[in-house]
DNA sequence: CCGAAAAGTGTTGTATTTACACTTTATAAT
DNA sequence: ATTATAAAGTGTAAATACAACACTTTTCGG
């Protein structure tokens, strides 16, 4: 066999990537869905995905996909898995890989979400999905809850600045219950990393709050993100 | 654009299967590695892999060849991560995702492996691998080091039927770390689905250990594997 | 100056985890 | 028969982590 024959007696296949962007809002978790003005599976939600090009890694591309809607480009992202059955695109055979994003939800492109006719939905409002995307998102979701119990990978989904109100807000969405108040900010209390700015958020109540900020040399310091 | 067209403007690329195979043995963790008699890279370690074809998932994929290599089919296997660099393969651009299978070291097809040039080897004393195969076995462990913290899967490992014994010897082979017997044995009398069989396994002391054995019903009761 | 509404603050009990060492048992050797 | 051997098997107490719980403070608007 000569060398090159190694790879060309193989089959190919289209390469895409799937994109779960959460975002976080009114105390909730909310997802960033296309309600699609293309074909295939033209009017119905989907992820935002994309093909694999040349010249560029995977990673590459779900930064690419995800930039396209959101106008965001250093996004928190991780790999959530590859899905590779049969007849999971009806119309031809693709290969996906999901990725899941986090993002400010105040930060995004408006113009470019709307050009692509996509929407912030919250999560158990989620509609159902074309393909194989609902399987993704749940997915994702457990991935994204497992590594936020694990390290403050939640922080992606607020401002540089926030409350503990918020934090709490948001970890009680990310891991759908109740957090008792005094324990969770004895937990905080005990994490260098979040350190106080010294500012205060008076937007939401007459006292204000204490504002706080993730000190990420103070966290590499521990262990990686 | 015509319909097909959506597909079509899109390149294809290879897809592969790599497969981290653990193993247990005189209580340490092995991977059953290909000392390549064959090109790319004929003479230096690799995993087991290969290209996915039409017509199989990509689960199926990483199935048929842990099946070309041991003869099993029935092996615990998960998805690790999919690896999707420009340079990852030398030759060609070749987009591959990692499945750890868990072995019964005493059951492989040992005609099979010999015929591959494949060996076991213990996993500190591993060689280092071509292409991204070091990052992947990395990967791989942890994400199984994760698994086995969290529901029984090391016992995939082992016989039916194993001593406790046994079973510590496993456990600290994958965390790394010695365990305390008695705390050992506490929890897993706490685990129901692991039970005794009746069994007396005499080939490793005069005394006996008792054997046990995994009860998948009784487990999956509680929650899935 | 009073009401409202969110921010902020400690203690105690319960459950879980860790540390730790000797006894039992069957066989092989004498 | 006796003894030496080598692994199997067994419980308790201290330390730590986790969970439950309610009132006070602050500021501003009315």
């Amino acid at each position: 066999m000569p060398p090159e024959a190694y790879y060309s007696i193989h089959p190919k296949f289209h390469s895409a990537v799937d994109c779960i962007i959460f975002g976080f809002d009114e105390g909730e978790l909310s997802l960033l869905l296309l309600q699609r003005n293309f074909e295939p599976a033209k009017g119905q939600w989907s992820l935002m995905g994309g093909f694999v090009q040349e010249g560029e890694s995977l990673d590459d591309a779900a930064r690419r996909v995800v930039e396209e809607l959101t106008g965001l480009d250093d996004l928190y992202m991780r790999q959530v898995h590859t899905y590779g059955d049969l007849g999971r695109d009806p119309g031809e055979r693709v290969l996906s890989t999901a990725y899941y994003a986090l993002v400010d939800i105040k930060k995004y492109d408006r113009q470019l979400v709307k050009a692509h006719n996509a929407h912030w939905v919250k999560l158990p409002d989620t509609p159902h999905l074309i393909f194989d995307h609902d399987r993704m998102v749940k997915d994702a979701l457990r991935f994204m809850r497992y590594q936020a119990t694990v390290k403050p990978v939640g922080i992606n989904l607020l401002p540089e600045e926030f409350t503990l109100t918020q934090l709490q807000a948001l970890y009680e969405a990310i891991l759908g219950e109740p957090i008792d108040k005094r324990n969770f900010r004895k937990r905080i209390a005990a994490m260098d990393y979040i350190e106080k700015t010294g500012g205060i958020d008076k937007t939401l109540s007459r006292k204000g709050a204490a504002l706080y900020r993730f000190n990420r040399d103070k966290y590499d310091g521990n262990f990686k993100i």
